[in-house]
DNA sequence: AACCGCCTACCCAGTAGTGGGTAGGCGCAG
DNA sequence: CTGCGCCTACCCACTACTGGGTAGGCGGTT
């Protein structure tokens, strides 16, 4: 890659421990240059609009803004800036809502950070970078894994639930009739295809809905 | 501190970013050597018999083999090792019992990288760290919060409920009557002063019972 | 206009979990 | 040997959740 000019790169993760690391990381690499990081999507889109940087590393579990629905945000004030989502958990269900948000690329968590390097040049030269297992999902989309996994309402169910909340306590939450929990909660089961209460929750805290992770 | 005698360092997370990262991180510091990285506690403790580090840092939840489980293991092979955990996840109520076991620092997640260097010089001087929330922890021991959460039989049950599992499905598994588990069940909520089942998974998820992790 | 997806809401019968007891057996400490 | 904590197990009434329906309203697409 050209040596004249680096890459400028702004890290975004709620971790700092990760933020640090991969600073550090990328740092070594002389064609990256780390303009900026931040650990909330707000304060990393404010960072970006200063230096302009051609990629954006974005963790896709944030409190308050999650990544996915930063993209959007960057999209309108950075045009021409390449978002690389990268997912600490296992969340292969927002892999489509992603690419479809206008994401570049998508790293999972068990990605060398050799990887994330070649996700950044990827990018850079205007293509798009997925680790191994993410490709996989976007090709296949077996129906045992549909593409769109919940709605809004869904998903606000789902994170209620998950912060250890009875369906009763959702319906007052969210102004709602129990009976309309309980027609969510069922339609989540049967589009997640888990039938415990239990293993809800797990998916939910698995997948980045937990509210308490910040 | 000392310039001639780097203090020789073994990293173990099951993250390969935050591993090297934090490695990266650690190597700007000249009195720190890392000699040694591993992605299990088992890897770790071959890693460090052959390098005999002054320090290792720990994950406190990783698939297998705990943080926890594991400073036993590292005080028999290497008496001389002092450990300090880590803690990605909110586990503050495994303190208490990471200190007992011998560890001689504690982490929590919300750390900077410099705590972290500074956590390595400490404990390698003999003394011990703990991370101001850890520290009040270790202080009050509130009765809110009690030292000595659970029995071996209701952690058993607990974690099989945070894996997704019924009542039924656990009195199967440990081959106990259902009535049994619901009274382990009972007796669990009213420790924790946890309320409803989802409230349940929560705790056991953050506190590490998870399986899935890995 | 017709259709579709989403949000809302209810019915029903059945099953699962709750929260309050009690209680015997077992092993260990005083 | 007495007491204590733990594991086991049950009773009961009550509440919550399940899994199958149906269905009206609303907004956007074709």
């Amino acid at each position: 890659m050209s040596e004249a000019k680096p890459i400028k790169v702004v890290l975004i993760d709620n971790h700092p421990l990760v933020l640090d690391g991969l600073r550090a990381v990328l740092e070594t690499f002389p064609h990256i240059e780390v303009v900026g990081t931040a650990g909330l999507a707000l304060t990393g889109l404010e960072v970006a609009v200063k230096t302009n940087p051609a990629v954006v590393l974005i963790d896709i579990n944030m409190p308050k803004l999650s990544g996915i629905d930063a993209i959007e945000l960057f999209k309108v004030k950075l045009p021409h800036c390449r978002i690389v989502m990268l997912s600490m958990h296992d969340s292969r269900e927002y892999i489509s809502a992603s690419v479809l948000h206008g994401a570049s690329g998508y790293i999972l968590k068990d990605v060398s950070t050799d990887e994330i390097v070649t996700a950044i040049e990827t990018v850079a030269a205007g293509r798009t970078y997925f680790s191994s297992g993410v490709s996989d999902v976007l090709l296949e989309r077996r129906p045992s894994e549909p593409a769109n996994p919940l709605t809004t309402r869904e998903h606000d169910v789902l994170m209620l639930l998950a912060s250890g909340k009875s369906n009763r306590d959702i319906a007052q939450s969210l102004s709602l009739s129990e009976a309309t929990v309980e027609t969510h909660r069922k339609n989540i089961k049967k589009k997640l295809g888990i039938s415990t209460t239990a293993g809800l929750i797990r998916y939910a805290i698995d997948n980045g809905f937990s509210l308490s992770d910040g």
